[in-house]
DNA sequence: CTTCGCATTGACCATCATTATCATATGTTG
DNA sequence: CAACATATGATAATGATGGTCAATGCGAAG
């Protein structure tokens, strides 16, 4: 299997990127702790050595050029997360107290259920689906 | 059927609040209009009559009486719809292009191996579930 | 009908996340 | 090493949202 970084940084020189110490930084944090990341809890995994200025634009730079995703939670912050091609199909799982958001995996069995389901909306309504995506909400163990 | 005015200013009622018109507005324009909506396409709906700061007050009101839910989309805006048990359960369709979010409902086969799927992942992670919701994206026709 | 109390309203300002700007630094290629 | 493109970081600007507070209006009690 070859590694998370040496994909990430064939992907960016395809497209006349670099992989730079901050790219790298920023992907490392995603990699390393499980769940999409808030800005500032990168700037923290980081250990606060990438300025915001810079995280910000790396983030985005790094979702126009598809390495990261991004979502949008309650609490008016936005979450980046490794793309599904190098963090594989998942949901999420959220925390309605603390806004903890976990990964988590279906079985093959109930996620073939749920590409049925999906190509079935797909053909009643005329979208051609790209992506789909479970968010179940509740209180986590701690909460 | 009850009317969903009267169910709201019954539920309004209750907590020792009104059902003024600018609230009957608001509740209009996301009864009328599929989907979650902006606060800008709230503004819009109610034709400008309704200033923001009220709105963006209203809104937040109504969603802590559980008259409304709120929902995040990609584009870094809150979006605001109907409770579920106001409007049904239901997920939802995401145009990656447009950006317009139609409600779409499963079957009641469907829907109920989503809730267990939704079962086995609190019963997994020791989670205390309260909602769960499917987003799909892609082109919709028009794109 | 009038008064009183409280929820509501709207104008304005404050705040916070995010983005743009721009001069400087760094890596790459010939 | 020269020449050029990309990356960086400090700072300022933007834009959505929340807070404040005086004014308004509804509903209950007299």
């Amino acid at each position: 299997m070859v590694g998370l970084h040496s994909k990430v940084e064939k992907s960016l020189n395809a497209r006349g990127m670099r992989y730079t110490s901050n790219r790298k930084a920023l992907v490392s944090a995603l990699d390393h702790i499980s769940g999409p990341l808030t800005v500032d809890q990168i700037y923290q995994a980081t250990e606060r050595r990438v300025p915001f200025s810079s995280i910000y634009r790396e983030l985005r730079t790094l979702v126009d050029a598809e390495v990261l995703s991004l979502h949008h939670s309650a609490d008016r912050t936005n979450r980046f997360e490794l793309a599904e091609w190098l963090a594989g199909h998942h949901h999420h799982l959220v925390c309605v107290q603390c806004m903890l958001i976990s990964d988590i995996s279906f079985s093959s069995d109930a996620e073939s259920q749920v590409a049925k389901m999906v190509k079935e909306a797909a053909a009643a309504t005329g979208y051609r689906v790209t992506d789909h995506r479970m968010e179940i909400e509740g209180l986590c163990p701690d909460c």
